[in-house]
DNA sequence: CCCAAGTGGTTTCTCATGAAACCATCGCGA
DNA sequence: TCGCGATGGTTTCATGAGAAACCACTTGGG
């Protein structure tokens, strides 16, 4: 009953309220992201999601919709990405034997070549964030995003319900 | 060196990413806040947020800048935000005796009634939400969400320096 | 074989956000 | 006192994300 940092109806404060605090706490993170891949690359995230998808081994060719499943964005967003990243030549879309309506996208060598450079970047960048984080406490924290990120996508489930 | 969540190389995962982890957790709770806001309030998390700021009672008339450094929202954000609820009648400018420039805002009668209404549902969310954290875990998660915003922030000032 | 419903993908529209330009006022130094 | 840079606030503009409408193709039942 008595969580000194849940509110007291007294002295109630924006920054100790937990959703404000995961906004600020992401917006960060995600700003420090967005900002390196664009300035070293011009890649913006949802752009360098698709390729990290792509280049990961385990997912040679894949159609968007399985994209959009794996990287949990908008169809139209993924959609978007592809094009930009086929225009400027780092995948391309293969015709897709099984079903006349979807391609096969992977990347094309150019855009190997690209994630093999990307991806240290994206490592790099998230050891730094954890510097100062003991290991114990770096699984712990992902471990609560997730738990958290359950827990809300539960509660909104009840109220559409 | 062995932190096993972290990519090793061979079987990476976007799900493992911190950045992706930590936005996919960020954006499931505040779809989760926004749509009750919304539905019960007709507010946007912009403005409850401001009400919260001018309703918490050590904050009782201030300016819009000072609103800008509280809850961290751009200034242009502030201001939208404001002139929606004024115009709901939520909230009132005063003069300011002290500078011309600005005015003081405070709620109005009606808007200290849908603050007291507001709080509790903000309050209860956080608690559902943390429905089933230890409560070292919600301290817990509550500050790696900090350090990681201040680590986060420190990056990319490095960047622009 | 044909039609209807369903699905992958694309386009269009709307809205929210942040940057930059802009206006009014303040406060300091000549 | 005048003028000029700085500051609070407002408006305008560009960009990004999601909703909905739309097209093409597939699949399953007459």
């Amino acid at each position: 009953m008595n969580d000194k940092t849940l509110a007291t109806g007294d002295e109630w404060s924006l920054s100790g309220f937990l959703p404000y605090q995961l906004s600020i706490a992401s917006n960060a993170v995600s700003d420090l992201i967005a900002e390196r891949y664009r300035k070293r690359f011009g890649l913006k995230v949802t752009e360098w999601r698709i390729m990290a998808v792509l280049g990961d081994g385990s997912q040679r060719a894949c159609t968007q919709q399985a994209l959009t499943q794996v990287t949990r964005m908008d169809k139209v967003a993924v959609n978007r990405a592809c094009k930009v990243l086929e225009e400027r030549g780092l995948i391309q879309r293969v015709p897709n034997e099984a079903d006349g309506r979807s391609h096969l996208l992977e990347l094309t060598e150019e855009g190997s070549s690209i994630h093999r450079e990307v991806m240290p970047l994206a490592l790099a960048t998230e050891r730094e964030l954890f510097d100062g984080f003991a290991p114990k406490e770096r699984a712990q924290f992902r471990e609560l995003l997730d738990r958290m990120h359950v827990r809300a996508a539960s509660l909104a489930d009840d109220r559409t319900k």
